[in-house]
DNA sequence: AAGTTAATGCACTTCCATTGCACTATAATT
DNA sequence: AATTATAGTGCAATGGAAGTGCATTAACTT
């Protein structure tokens, strides 16, 4: 029984073949990936069930996504160990807006913060639009 | 002279009536709003005159454009003094999960950001989502 | 008032997200 | 192994928001 096979029961959902696919092909990526994206890498396979795909990867705490600001949801595969679908794994993102890619900085926690009285904070999304450091070349 | 036809004509457009109208349909809202809502405030007017006066108004640092992870772009007037469009006026965003409703937390500025060597940062976005005052009941 | 420039309204388009339903594969039961 | 139940997949269609081209109308300039 391969690896993915097992990731993907472990996190409680059957490891078909098109699930399998979706999951290597998001393993490749060092970027958050659009749905089109997949789209491109699976010409075979229907929009819907890559989307379904994926959205049942985000149920499980496979994936997360990403609001980046393009109005384009973007996806990245979870760290191991997150657990994002019960407690949020609240690392930031950045969007290049030279090469509109997006990437995931795991190690850069969102800080704590501070509401007004009576705000009761559930999630936290920060996104950093800039220059990557492929772009900016140092 | 009105007080916004002085105020659209600092910021150098033309006070039209219909910007004039806008103008004072969003300063009544104590919340952010979607271009849909505007149009339901104005059911006479053309949803495209609506859609490039906010374009217009964002454009010349009226009114900023707010990216609360619904999907759908909300809108709010800038605060006086605010200088948004040459430097990003960085306050927090918050976004109720319970009413919907998304607003300004212009007190909250987003704190200092660090980023891996090579990133360069132009603009950022921290949106909390979670129970907003009138919701939590306190 | 005439001429110029900008704003508005209508129609149309694009793009992504999402759903309903039929079909097929997988797993469970006999 | 064959049958039945359940879940996944593919196709077609829909919806919603954003954006564009162009003709008409209003606002500003002289
Ligand atoms: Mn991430
Ligand atoms: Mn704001
Ligand atoms: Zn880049
Ligand atoms: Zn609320």
């Amino acid at each position: 029984m391969s690896d993915i096979t097992t990731t993907l029961k472990t996190k409680g959902i059957r490891p078909t073949a098109m699930r399998s696919l979706v999951y290597q092909e998001l393993a490749k990526q060092d970027t958050a990936v659009a749905l089109t994206d997949i789209e491109l890498a699976f010409t075979k396979a229907d929009r819907t069930t890559l989307y379904r795909t994926v959205k049942t990867f985000e149920e499980n705490g496979i994936v997360h996504q990403i609001d980046d600001g393009t109005g384009i949801s973007k996806y990245a595969l979870c760290e191991p160990g997150c657990n994002c679908e019960i407690e949020n794994d609240l690392h930031l993102h950045f969007h290049c807006s030279n090469c509109d890619k997006t990437v995931c900085l795991t190690e850069h926690k969102i800080p704590q913060i501070s509401l007004p009285d009576g705000y009761v904070a559930e999630d936290v999304n920060l996104v950093v639009k800039g220059i990557c450091s492929d772009c900016s070349g140092s």
